[in-house]
RNA sequence: GCGCCUGUAGCUCAGUGGAUAGAGCACUGGCCUCCGGAGCCAGGUGCCGCAGGUUCAAAUCCUGCCAGGCGCGCCA
């Protein structure tokens, strides 16, 4: 458990003070609930607040708000580091800490640095994620971007939580959808060669396809003009989906993705693991033989109705590859499977989770993450994309356009499960209506700030050497607020697979950044700044724009630089997480 | 017909049991002699799709309905 180490002290607090209340008589229960301690809404609330009172109220058999006085009672005689407490209805416990107990998260940010906010919920188990696994049949397009960031994110996301996790893409290199492409390719060869080929009705009609042939052709010349059509097709195939996963793997390198394993669905049928796991199934009696097809019995666990695994023509079903692909999974020592996919094939969960449930194992080891469909827009319109006729905007061409950056940023802006607006024409504007450029110039800020210090031959100090009771302004008090709830929000997240979390986070600490450092100077003015500076230092004042004094002393921009340093390191571990980087100038 | 997802400010969306529901954008007006103005400040908006229910407490959980999206193959 990592979360933010003043919420763990505060709980930790209000459950003693729980216990001594009860040991004095003040309290009945004899079992206490661990105390939730969070962020109130309002600043005017408090810096913590609880709501333990409400939830043992009906334990105790009084009020709420009576129960909250007796455990702010006994707070207020027990507990140092609070500079008030008070209670609101219902029955709230609102507590103000003095400052300098936040100082405790700048030490364990600098101590811990670019693992500040990591935890071990995970506990080290091993997890895999499996995703994008688009078919090699063309190039990926803008909704496998979304996919692919927030694969990448999430994998990020519970490493930091301390699973152990391998990403993994799976190559559907077999079945229909390869022959297809087998047969759109070989006809493009023939037609170089000016020999008419049948075109397959549902083929692949994008002019990727021939350039495929054309490279081929290349390579290989007249040679595939000698062999049997049927071989010839097979080449073709072969040929062609190397090259498109080869294509694919570079696109993705681009964006910043990368997979540990690419596992072929070809190689489950090449070495017989499919007939493996369909005897698997077979001796738990779970699959039987009707109407000439082979059946699994899917509905004896949740699914609608049983489903074919092998047809009547004696090939298998797509979902025989998936059998033999998740049993194998299973088998390689992962005790959860997390599988991203696009939401039109939501369909298919509940048939997953039966294959699951048939080998013997947890339906929570098989988590499936769907992602809504991608809408783009560019400059507020919509852009059409059609499929069929091989015209769709595809990740290559949005990365060209936008950055990597800025894609990964708003793919993960969005819970996975809404529609995600994309407009091309504003992640590329470089203004304050853009998110990314907002977090980003946080950083770049900083990075700008401490290299003017180490021109001027200021040092940053040690946390533990800086004199930090200089930090009381709200501005500042906010920022560290802010930074205590770093881990606690990686925890949730990590549970919850939701990294878009992170990017809200972000703009939240961005956002407090910028208004501390428009209102706060940390370094001083240089000396012929001072001497034209008649009127002394000039600084801006709470709650407004207007100009204000403020003695800047050693200690405070000492105890800023320290303070901003953190800051610094929490944006990078956050837009890390995101796979988005953290420029030192923009 | 059945199933899954979504419905929150003009727009795009946060918020999944807590207090008077938030942010960005858009709109209006202001702020640079100074560490990066890609920044800051001020201005107002809501039958949280509708109706019941559970609870001390519901945008959040349950049920029904309405609207939009997506599925429902011996396709992948």
């Amino acid at each position: 458990m990592s979360a933010g180490i003043v919420q763990k002290q505060v709980a930790s607090a209000i459950a003693n003070a729980l216990l001594e209340a009860q040991q004095q008589g003040a309290l009945h229960s004899t079992n206490f609930p661990q105390p939730v301690v969070e962020f109130p809404k309002k600043e005017e609330w408090g810096d913590l607040s609880s709501s333990v009172a409400m939830v043992i109220a009906k334990q105790e058999k009084r009020p709420p708000l009576e129960v909250a006085r007796v455990i702010a009672d006994q707070l207020q005689t027990s507990c140092t580091f609070l500079e008030n407490i008070s209670v609101a209805p219902p029955g709230f416990l609102n507590l103000t800490l003095r400052p300098d107990c936040w100082f405790s998260v700048l030490e364990e940010i600098e101590r811990t640095g670019d693992r500040y906010g990591h935890s071990q919920i995970g506990q080290g188990q091993r997890v895999l994620l499996e995703f994008v696994s688009a078919n090699p049949t063309g190039p990926l397009h803008m909704g496998h971007g979304r996919g692919a960031a927030l694969g990448e994110a999430l994998a990020r996301l519970l490493r930091s939580a301390g699973y152990e996790v391998d990403k993994e893409y799976y190559v559907n290199d077999a079945g229909r959808q390869m022959k297809l492409l087998a047969d759109s390719v070989y006809a493009r060869y023939l037609e170089l060669h000016g020999r008419v080929g049948s075109f397959p009705e549902d083929g692949y009609h994008g002019d990727y396809i021939k350039v495929l042939a054309q490279a081929m052709d290349q390579e290989k010349g007249a040679d595939l003009l000698d062999l049997n059509p049927q071989d010839a097709r097979r080449e073709c195939g072969q040929w062609a989906s190397q090259e498109l996963v080869r294509a694919i793997q570079e696109d993705l390198a681009q964006f910043g993705v990368e997979f540990e394993t690419w596992y072929s669905e070809a190689s489950l049928f090449a070495s017989g693991k499919i007939q493996t796991a369909l005897n698997e199934l077979e001796q738990r009696d779970l699959v039987f033989a009707q109407d000439g097809a082979t059946w699994f019995r899917s509905s004896r666990f949740q699914d609608e109705k049983d489903r074919v695994v092998c047809k009547q023509d004696g090939d298998y079903t797509y979902l025989a590859s998936d059998i033999a692909y998740h049993f194998d999974k299973l088998r390689r020592g992962y005790g959860w499977l997390i599988n991203i996919w696009g939401a039109d094939h939501h369909g298919y969960v509940p048939r997953m989770q039966a294959v699951i449930k048939a080998f013997g194992y947890g339906d929570d080891c098989l988590r499936v993450v769907l992602v809504q469909m991608v809408r783009l827009l560019r400059g507020g319109n919509k852009v059409e994309m059609s499929k069929r006729a091989g015209e769709f905007v595809t990740l290559q061409e949005v990365v060209d356009e936008v950055g990597a950056d800025a894609a990964k940023f708003f793919f993960l802006m969005r819970r996975s499960d809404t529609h995600l607006e994309f407009d091309l024409e504003l992640a590329k504007k470089q203004s304050n209506e853009n998110p990314v450029y907002y977090v980003q110039y946080a950083h770049a800020r900083l990075a700008s700030l401490f290299r003017t210090a180490q021109e001027r031959g200021v040092r940053v100090s040690p946390v533990g050497e800086a004199p930090l009771s200089a930090l009381v302004q709200p501005e500042e008090i906010r920022l560290m607020k802010q930074l205590s709830g770093f881990p606690e929000l990686l925890e949730a997240g990590a549970k919850a697979l939701e990294p878009h979390r992170i990017t809200f986070y972000l703009l939240e600490l961005a956002g407090l950044l910028h208004v501390f450092y428009y209102k706060h100077r940390v370094l001083p003015p240089r000396v012929e700044d001072v001497k034209s500076e008649e009127s002394g230092d000039l600084d801006h004042d709470g709650e407004t724009n207007e100009l204000v004094r403020e003695d800047l002393s050693r200690e405070l921009t000492m105890a800023r630089l320290v303070l901003l340093k953190q800051v610094q390191t929490v944006i990078k571990n956050g837009l890390r997480l995101l796979g988005v980087s953290a420029p030192e100038r923009m």
